[in-house]
DNA sequence: TAGCCGATATTGACAGTGTCTATATTGACG
DNA sequence: CGTCAATATAGACACTGTCAATATCGGCTA
């Protein structure tokens, strides 16, 4: 819709956001200033405040925007798998763990309660459209359960939302499973999803 | 050993640990600055250095002492509990649950890899005898497992952590199970348990 | 007891931050 | 061409963490 192609800047907005999405890619949250933003965008310390209304806005910007590249990527992976197969939910558990790992300031803004506003409409529209993804799938492969769905989306998100931030933290080490040689969190999602069957 | 019971004040490091813990708890991880510790411990803004390095070194050392809070949560809760029995692992995931909502801010301060150093050797060790513990428990409860116990370690605490923190940010809300009746998380624990039977 | 000395506390400064206000510039549209 | 709202700037304020210089105190030895 109307992106407002800006007066003096050209796209200031745009450029104010990609700017801040690189600087939190390379120095961490801890970079992405007001300031620090303003002047890698070539504008004065208080331009941001006339298209996000403060650090928190833009911030909450980004965090909408990559909940919906993780829903892109749920969805397009999904695409490649036949449907009513149980290894549907192991795409889903994957497409979350790789972005987690590939952007992992990225992920961690997701879930910094201070500086993302989580009552914000359109954020909560994107993690509801993933919850039901994550729903649907396990609803296609386990119709029957002795559990609620929302029990088993909620386990088995709260699994890989842990075992990415406690990676991320460097809690645990990214060691294979000595029994399978498989990857760590190969192995757990087996063992979540032998409950399944 | 050895609490330097000090000159001027009386005991100064014991203070500003404490009002800072109080500061957190009442006013999240942004209440709590070096400044705003020593003005409610009275006395001048850069008194702290002395007795912690920086910000970061006064954070880590209260991450290091709730990290021993929580393994001493476990270890006397677990008393309670009759040896070779499963819901020992039970007692150990409420015990952490326990902890996270009784003091959120204090919970989400552990993973916070920008105010924590998580490389210090002492906070290391504690959250390597919580992890023991948990493998302990889980050795007991199933000696015989297709992946390894780590795995299931891995797993289980993935879990929590990811279900406490992101309750503690808004995303779940504290919906019972419908099949069961019982609160989400004890639900999704049976349905982990059920891995195990 | 006198006096030194290191541990402890204060004061002041510096650079950085978010955010607000007043001011200037711009471009579209009448 | 001139008006006007959208946009950008400059300056200020109150914070922050951290550092250096200074002051104060207590236990120690002489």
């Amino acid at each position: 819709m109307g992106k407002s192609k800006s007066f003096h800047h050209g796209d200031l907005k745009r450029a104010l956001f990609d700017v801040a999405v690189s600087l939190l890619d390379r120095d961490g949250i801890t970079g992405v200033t007001n300031r620090a933003v303003a002047r890698e965008a070539g504008v004065s310390h208080s331009a941001p405040v006339n298209h996000y209304k403060d650090r928190r806005a833009l911030l909450t910007a980004i965090a909408r925007d990559q909940f919906e590249v993780i829903l892109k990527d749920i969805e397009s992976a999904l695409l490649e798998v036949p449907n009513n197969q149980k290894d549907r939910i192991e795409v889903f558990a994957n497409t979350l763990l790789e972005f987690g790992f590939k952007y992992p300031h990225r992920y961690q803004l997701l879930w910094r309660g201070d500086l993302v506003d989580h009552e914000d409409p359109q954020l909560l529209a994107v993690m509801d459209r993933i919850y039901d993804q994550l729903c649907d799938e396990i609803e296609r492969a386990i119709p029957k359960a002795k559990v609620d769905r929302d029990t088993i989306a909620v386990a088995l998100w709260s699994m890989l939302h842990g075992y990415i931030d406690m990676r991320l933290t460097g809690m645990f080490s990214p060691h294979d499973d000595t029994r399978t040689g498989k990857p760590r969190h190969h192995a757990m999602l087996d063992l979540f999803l032998t409950v399944l069957r």
